[in-house]
DNA sequence: TATTGTTATACTCTATAACTATA
DNA sequence: TATAGTTATAGAGTATAACAATA
């Protein structure tokens, strides 16, 4: 048996969820990037990053990075750089264009969570915050059984 | 300036939301289907559909809907219909395969409520639920402003 | 031997534009 | 004229497999 107002609260957590994505989308046609390489941007936060690297924060093949990297480096926001040490491995590096976009989208976020969690109470902001981490904690121990 | 604590809560709020996702990608791998297949079946659970109102629910373009349409025929998910009264419209129709899916779908997400939320105080639940409320109305009014 | 990145190939999702059949 | 769906074409993201250069 179903439980209604469980599957009520998912669907304004997937709302949400939908919203916040389609404001990302917002910037996406604005900038002229696409998701993927937003994601890559974003990546890019803390520096110089080997393309190894960025297959593994992504969660996607090598050769995928390849092709994102080869429109980030068309579009102008980063160059591949030789790693210092290591002759195999490219340090895919933002541009001065590149670094205004990765500020950018920083800046953007920092909006949203203003613009999202801003006018909250302190209190019911860390009650949220809460159970959004013992919802969070709950289905990590689900997924670590399968 | 920014508001440490704001950033943290989107932060979580984010990491639930990919958690949610990656839950969903784990059902495609399974089923073979994709995140954009499962999205048609699931707007068949009210019943047959034409292609043009899955294109608005949706929002993706008709030539779109064919593609993927082609797909679930293929796969034995549904089948195109000819509409009872207009002989331009097919009705996108789940064959019995393709309603086990749906079924399948609408009992995970309901499962997904429970794990997710289940556990919850009903008190803790009810205050969560107006959070996420707000947050979907503060947000839903910027976006009008644009 | 193992790792980094690329070439080769293929599938899916997505879009626009032009077209057919029907309303 | 307008609408429902398809054919044609193209771009982006993704994957696997085989390969070259380097560790």
């Amino acid at each position: 048996m179903v439980d209604r107002a469980l599957r009520e609260a998912l669907d304004k957590v997937m709302h949400l969820s939908m919203l916040i994505s389609s404001d990302m989308t917002r910037y996406e046609k604005e900038s002229g990037l696409t998701t993927a390489r937003v994601h890559l941007l974003w990546e890019l936060g803390d520096g110089p990053t080997t393309q190894q690297s960025l297959a593994v924060a992504m969660a996607v093949t090598p050769r995928n990075i390849t092709g994102l990297v080869d429109g980030l480096v068309a579009s102008g926001h980063v160059t591949r750089e030789p790693h210092p040490s290591d002759r195999r491995a490219t340090l895919v590096t933002p541009t001065a264009h590149g670094w205004a976009a990765v500020k950018e989208l920083q800046k953007l976020y920092d909006d949203l969570a203003q613009n999202l969690f801003g006018d909250l109470d302190r209190e019911r902001l860390t009650e949220y915050v809460a159970v959004v981490d013992e919802t969070i904690a709950r289905f990590a121990a689900l997924m670590e059984e399968l």
